[in-house]
DNA sequence: AGTCTCATTATTCTCTGTCT
DNA sequence: AGACAGAGAATAATGAGACT
């Protein structure tokens, strides 16, 4: 499953996936990366085949069912569609016509058909966004995820521009939030999770005139992939350093938040590296003292 | 199936600063 | 001065996973 890459009409992409927990993401979009350029027929996907490409890690077969009917529910409650500029037009479809799910059989399995009007999402495609469904997978936040895909959007570019609107929507941000709330719960998971994986990953927000200095808008920059870089993964460890070194040379990030995200892809315990750091500066200091105890003694 | 634990997400409040 | 914005802390609610 490793190389599995994901591949869309970016029509797709600015659909906020309204409630979507990142267990429900990565169905879906294993889903949507199986499903490309199969035209109306039914796809069917065995349990193991739809776990194995979804990194799901709870075991039972009865969860795993409730997983996949309230990921199709979600999907159901999706606003697929278009709104012509003036707003007066709308059309709304939903994206699967079939979705049955037949767990009780010694291989149990999923089949899925696309609805007519929603191919042109997934075939034959004149634009797309692609990216690592492994990559995708494994980001634990929400906002992360959505991000991610927002941003590979951008990949051969590297800047990406939002207005608050856009942004707030595209991420399905509670109304309530005040700035400092998405600072707090929407750009601290995504400075966590993304600075591994798109080099150099600058963030700055946009201010505007008036009373305040209201924010309108998000800026993101990072290194541009080059167009035909593969996605595909050049061994663990390699991706690792990769990672690592894209941590370490982010000039954005403070010392705590780096030490938070290398905490995060090496699947440590919040905190690790900072404790780390922190018994290595007392060693230090104890050194000191002992060798300061010393030259007192030959005083 | 029931309970416990932890991380994420949501809400609310205080303090401080900026603009008209 | 008064209205609005932002950072950050405190706290509550939710949800997933682990354990038994």
């Amino acid at each position: 499953m490793t190389n599995e890459l994901v591949k869309y009409h970016t029509e797709l992409n600015t659909i906020p996936l309204r409630k979507f927990s990142p267990v429900e993401m990565n169905l879906f979009f294993s889903i949507v990366s199986r499903m490309r350029d199969k035209g109306e027929q039914t796809v069917r996907f065995s349990f193991d085949q739809l776990k194995d490409l979804s990194d799901y890690k709870a075991t039972a077969n009865s969860r795993f069912i409730d997983d996949i009917y309230s990921t199709y529910d979600k999907i159901l409650s999706l606003r697929f569609g278009k709104r012509s500029a003036n707003g007066l037009d709308r059309s709304m479809f939903v994206m699967f016509t079939q979705f049955e799910i037949v767990g009780d059989s010694d291989d149990p399995y999923v089949d899925i058909k696309l609805f007519e009007k929603a191919i042109p999402l997934l075939n034959s495609l004149d634009e797309w966004v692609r990216y690592s469904l492994k990559q995708f997978n494994e980001l634990q936040s929400s906002y992360s995820k959505t991000m991610f895909r927002l941003l590979k959007q951008f990949r051969t570019t590297g800047y990406a521009y939002f207005s608050k609107d856009e942004f707030i929507e595209l991420l399905d941000i509670p109304k309530s939030y005040r700035e400092s709330d998405i600072n707090k719960n929407v750009f601290k998971p995504i400075k966590e999770e993304l600075t591994p994986l798109f080099r150099g990953l600058l963030i700055r927000k946009k201010y505007g005139k008036g009373r305040g200095t209201p924010v309108i808008g998000y800026q993101f920059a990072f290194k541009p992939e080059s167009k035909n870089a593969d996605d595909f993964s050049k061994g663990e460890q390699e991706n690792l350093r990769k990672k690592m070194f894209n941590i370490e040379h982010n000039g954005e990030l403070s010392q705590q938040e780096k030490w938070i995200a290398k905490d995060k892809i090496l699947g440590l315990k919040i905190g690790t590296h900072e404790s780390e750091f922190h018994t290595q500066e007392n060693k230090n200091k104890e050194k000191e003292m002992l060798i300061d105890d010393l030259k007192n003694m030959f005083k």
